[in-house]
RNA sequence: GCCCCGUUCGUCUAGUGGCCUAGGACGCUGGCCUUUCACGCCGGUAGCACGGGUUCGAAUCCCGUACGGGGUACCA
């Protein structure tokens, strides 16, 4: 082993002792049982949905516990780093209410929270550890490396860096100082205990109860290789050493750290650090045919936070689907004591569960349809102004119309539609009442009449008469009632059972008749009352819509 | 290869030895309500991965197998 001043001349000489980081960052004034929680993301594209499920858990445990939630952004990794990423998560995070008590914009005397900027922290620890005979360093090449794995494997052990085939591990002071001074890059490992071999971790998992697993005896890398600062830490070395000087005390991840485990619990031991305690949560999945896997941030759209966000679902029914994702408790509750209960950690599923979107929109249309019309108005807008610049214009310049529009079978209703899911559904299906977004039909033979299932003639004859017999009635009753006398005259069922038992004595029956005209008026078999739709609409609008029907031969 | 985590209706799940001839929700679907579209209401559909144990009794406990996911990186 180097003498201590061998080591400390690999780093500057002003490199401060952990003690110093240790008094720096010291433990936080919380009550007991306060829970600090933290996320760290890496700024290596879009945010995933995960992320936001995990920040959701991270938010809720350590509210529930007058605690505080730590953003660490996990740049170490610089060859995967993308500009702009932080910016993302920022207004991500934003939108789904699970923005941090501390990071960077708001530094809460842990900082600095992105691990680039931690480089001297990271070094203090390093060089502890190697002037305790924990750590050495390794001048191993990738290609040496990887030479040893294939070797391993043709021999059919463990692959890694172990036992016989830690080649740094116990190399002589002299080799050490030759490579040292030849400038050959280096790493430093850390000195897995000496009794790991065969032996096994066991540890508790906030979600899963007891794990237990071999223990590590891979001396991994804590401190990657560079000439040039900064030298920076592998996640297993930043992770220990950051949670604990952040005092963090409940680490939620994935559960693809499981394995990794053992490693962090010897770092903790051999830095003599009190341990964190762990949650692993089961990653989000997507269906696939033939089974199910991981969302992908590369293949899957849906994995990615700006879909929903882009699609307009909005932030409370999306918690709502996550939380009731976390603790299916929850799903079952209605959205707002949904939010408001705690998400326990010991019901979180272990099982990964697929993203239905199917569900999430159920619950996406079941909270629209709590909301008012000015309300919708007003998050419609907002939605807009970022995803659909030119329905900005058509909304604020129809104002009176919208609130008209989303005001039926809506104000004053006990059971109100569901028809809107989210904000993109918007002109789809309340497009028809702005002339700007509406296309009438193009004649008796448009598409959109064809699942009425009537000839063109039938239905440009219907129309013509309707339009002729026309008035706009304000009573939806008596609105509908016209149309019943016209289509009574024009041989159509009062009922559509009356017409399923004589088929050969009608054209159709009222619901034909009903669909024309609501095709007509909205271009979709779906719309709410007719009579209320012609109201709003007003009769210019419904007059003009219905000499669309009957086409060029009559135009009005 | 080795190690770890998992596996209940299509999907999310309830279920911790008898309350389970397995419950709920979404989806799909039949009907009712209705002058039209919906909403709502009532009903249906479909599942304990497989094979061995333990037990008077197993979805629940044990073992094995299969399948899925993850780890075995100077990625996180």
């Amino acid at each position: 082993m180097l003498s201590r001043d061998e080591i400390d001349a690999l780093f500057p000489a002003d490199l401060p002792e952990v003690e110093y980081w240790e008094q720096h960052y010291p433990p936080r004034e919380l009550a007991d049982g306060a829970e600090v929680t933290r996320l760290g993301p890496s700024p290596t594209g879009f945010i995933h949905i995960g992320g936001i499920y995990a920040a959701m858990i991270d938010v809720d445990r350590s509210r529930r516990t007058d605690g505080v939630y730590v953003l660490r952004i996990e740049d170490t990794d610089r060859a995967r780093e993308v500009e702009g990423a932080i910016e993302q998560f920022e207004r991500a995070f934003a939108y789904f209410g699970v923005s941090p008590d501390e990071d960077d914009v708001r530094p809460g005397g842990y900082g600095p929270y992105a691990q680039s900027a931690r480089e001297r922290i990271y070094h203090s620890y390093a060089r502890e550890l190697m002037r305790r005979g924990r750590a050495y360093p390794c001048f191993a090449t990738s290609e040496q490396l990887q030479e040893q794995t294939k070797v391993q494997q043709a021999q059919g052990v463990p692959s890694g860096y172990w036992g016989k085939w830690a080649m740094w591990r116990d190399a002589s002071d002299d080799d050490v100082r030759e490579q040292l001074a030849a400038g050959t890059p280096w790493v430093v490992r850390f000195r897995a205990p000496d009794d790991a071999i065969g032996s096994r971790a066991r540890f508790v998992d906030e979600i899963r109860g007891p794990l237990e697993h071999d223990a590590n005896r891979n001396d991994t890398v804590i401190l990657k290789s560079s000439a040039t600062s900064p030298r920076l830490p592998t996640y297993h070395f930043a992770h220990v050493v950051d949670d604990h000087l952040m005092r963090i005390t409940l680490v939620i991840r994935g559960e693809e750290w499981i394995s990794s485990v053992p490693v962090h619990l010897q770092l903790f031991e051999a830095l003599e650090l009190p341990q964190v305690r762990y949650a692993h949560i089961a990653p989000l999945m997507k269906q696939i045919p033939g089974g199910k896997r991981k969302l992908s941030k590369r293949k899957d759209p849906e994995a990615s936070v700006d879909f929903y966000v882009g699609e307009g679902f909005p932030a409370p029914a999306m918690l709502h689907y996550l939380r009731g994702l976390a603790n299916s408790r929850l799903a079952d509750m209605p959205l707002e004591r949904a939010l408001a209960e705690p998400i326990l950690l010991d019901e979180c599923g272990v099982a990964g569960p697929l993203v239905d979107l199917a569900k999430l929109r159920d619950i996406s249309g079941d909270h629209i349809a709590t909301l008012t019309g000015e309300q919708i108005a007003a998050e419609l807008r907002t939605w807009a102004l970022r995803f659909d610049e030119s329905l900005v214009a058509v909304l604020d310049d129809n104002r009176e119309l919208l609130l008209q529009a989303l005001a039926i079978e809506r104000d004053g209703v006990d059971n109100p539609r569901k028809d809107l899911r989210t904000w993109s559904e918007f002109r789809e299906v309340y497009g028809y009442f702005f002339d700007e977004l509406f296309t009438p039909v193009d004649g008796p033979a448009d598409e959109r009449l064809a699942p009425i299932g009537l000839e063109p003639d039938a239905i440009r004859t219907f129309a013509e008469a309707f339009r002729a017999a026309y008035q706009p009635l304000a009573d939806s009753a008596e609105w509908f009632d016209q149309l019943r006398a016209v289509a009574a005259e024009h041989g159509f069922a009062g009922s559509v059972k009356e017409f399923k038992q004589n088929r050969d004595q009608f054209v159709g029956s009222i619901r034909e008749a009903s669909q024309i005209v609501r095709v007509a008026l909205t271009g979709s078999t779906r719309s709410p009352d007719l009579g209320q739709v012609a109201a709003v609409l007003g009769a210019d609008r419904v007059l003009a819509r219905l000499d669309a029907v009957v086409g060029s031969r009559t135009t009005a």
